[in-house]
DNA sequence: ACGATACCCTGATGGC
DNA sequence: TGCCATCAGGGTATCG
């Protein structure tokens, strides 16, 4: 098993949560080797200089869902772990990299032949190359809103805008504000008592007041649980994530709301499943 | 211009 | 048991 972090949809609190226990890890540390397994995952320069060859490890970031790794010389890579993707460390004494293991795309070995790996069934994640972090953030984070745990109300209530669409769909993108996913945002919105098919536009400056208190109180509940295990996750210390018994209605389609009882709906909405109470969290109509 | 949809991909799951 | 269809979804390309 991973000894350090795997997270089955990772959002916000599972990222922070692998960004910590990677970082506790590897900071300080020199990369001597890295072997690019699977070269159509990594965008930009491919080179082994470009994948950290050679520089020491300062520090780890993130912004909504992504990480970045970022050396000495400023050179970094950013790295996003999609839906199943995964970066592990793995001690020198756990055997050779990647051996037996599959859809294990790129290894950093450290030294004293300790190693992180970047694990990705599904691919949809990736690695990105930057020669500095500033590259990083003009090319890449520029283009995410701020991050759920940063954004002020009023600037969330700004990037809503008057926009028409759902205030599931505008919280889903991560231009408006960065690291939600589906899971959250079907927990907030309960959380909050609003349809998931409001008009963004329609979701009062007061409502989005209380949604953005709530975000950040959900948020770091869920990094304080360990982030949700929905099957087999456990961080660096081999610690399951607890969040999971605490949603409200995500994976809940058909059951009981845990306030009111009645039956949750659920439907595809922005395509991903969507579940929400229709007595906790009424209208919805779109106008 | 904006919003909805199709697609990328593999593993888990359920039906037969 | 094994095969196949279905579902899951973050992000992007494409369609309407």
């Amino acid at each position: 098993m991973c000894g350090a972090t795997i997270a089955r949809m990772p959002e916000l609190p599972e990222v922070e949560r692998v960004r910590r226990s990677l970082a506790e890890r590897v900071v300080g540390r020199r990369v001597e080797r890295v072997m690019l397994r699977r070269a159509d995952i990594v965008e930009g320069d491919r080179s082994p200089a470009a994948l950290l060859a050679g520089r020491v490890i300062t520090g780890i970031e993130r912004h909504g869902k992504q990480m970045a790794i970022v050396t000495d010389t400023g050179r970094c890579i950013c790295v996003h772990l999609g839906m199943t993707g995964s970066l592990c460390y793995e001690p020198a004494t756990r055997g050779e990299k990647g051996e037996g293991k599959k859809h294990v795309h790129v290894v950093w070995t450290l030294d004293a032949g300790d190693r992180f790996e970047f694990r990705d069934p599904r691919r949809f994640g990736g690695v990105w190359t930057f020669p500095d972090r500033d590259t990083l953030v003009r090319d890449r984070w520029s283009l995410l809103g701020r991050d759920a745990l940063a954004i002020e109300a009023g600037e969330l209530h700004a990037a809503l805008g008057d926009s028409r669409r759902p205030i599931k769909a505008a919280l889903l993108d991560q231009a408006v504000v960065a690291g939600l996913g589906n899971i959250y945002v079907d927990e907030l919105l309960f959380t909050c008592g609003v349809h998931p098919l409001t008009p963004a536009r329609r979701v009062s400056a007061a409502v989005v007041e209380a949604m953005t208190r709530a975000m950040r109180a959900l948020l770091a509940r869920s990094i304080e649980a360990g982030g949700t295990t929905l099957r087999d996750y456990v961080d660096a210390n081999g610690q399951a994530g607890g969040f999971q018994s605490q949603h409200q209605v995500y994976g809940r389609r058909g059951e009981g709301c845990r306030v009111c009882g009645i039956a949750l709906r659920s439907r595809v909405l922005a395509g991903r499943m969507t579940v929400w109470c229709p007595t906790c969290q009424p209208g919805g109509r779109k106008r």
